[in-house]
DNA sequence: TAGGCCATCTGGTCCT
DNA sequence: AGGACCAGATGGCCTA
């Protein structure tokens, strides 16, 4: 059975219904430049090291031309300095355009990867938790879990004294949290789903 | 200090 | 050809 059919019985919802879709057409990528430092922290191009970065605003302008400037649909233009980019430039002969073609496709990877963790960030603020950041194995698990709850919730499975009947032993993930998981179910559930 | 988590690089594969 | 996606490798940061 594919996923396709096993949502297809559910309720028709409206835009209105998924205020996530309206967040996600924020322009949250925005148009940040960082710039790489000789002798970085351990992402060389990761804004939560911004301690490593300057803008590029103080960027020589010999260099502002070997800058790569990628588009990004609806969040304007994403301009990025690559000084791996550059030296790529600097390369000898056959050896220089494989060189920049691999160095885009890392920016194309990095971008993908924000975009990845925007999405991670975007579902991790709307799961119930404490204040402890889940990783991104625990903010999976907690959203199945979350997404069961409600719909069962929805279709008026849970009833209210019988609430985990069917999964004897589980509790409510709308509860404390904390990460590792447990089955439950056939379901692997961090163990902040079960209350001991 | 070991282990978990994470960001990035890289090469391969698939798709347009 | 070039971009998207994926998985393995690598190395840094953080915490128990």
């Amino acid at each position: 059975m594919t996923a396709k059919t096993e949502l297809s019985s559910w309720p028709d919802f409206s835009a209105e219904d998924f205020p996530l879709l309206e967040q996600s057409k924020l322009g949250h990528l925005g148009s940040r430049t960082w710039v790489k430092s000789p002798g970085g922290g351990q992402s060389p191009y990761s804004p939560r090291d911004t301690g490593h970065y300057a803008h590029s605003g103080s960027m020589d302008l010999s260099l502002e031309k070997l800058m790569s400037v990628s588009k990004l649909a609806d969040s304007g233009v994403r301009i990025e300095m690559d000084l791996d980019a550059v030296q790529a430039d600097q390369g000898e002969g056959g050896n220089r355009k494989q060189k920049r073609r691999r160095v885009a496709a890392n920016a194309r990877e990095r971008r993908r990867m924000h975009g990845l963790n925007k999405a991670f960030d975007t579902l991790r603020s709307v799961i119930p938790s404490n204040n402890n950041k889940l990783s991104k194995y625990d903010t999976l698990q907690m959203a199945q879990i979350y997404i069961q709850e409600l719909s069962e919730l929805l279709i008026g499975v849970v009833k209210p004294e019988g609430r985990g009947g069917s999964r004897s032993g589980c509790t409510s993930p709308l509860g404390s949290f904390s990460p590792e998981p447990r089955e439950c179910g056939g379901v692997f559930f961090p163990s902040s789903h079960f209350i001991d």
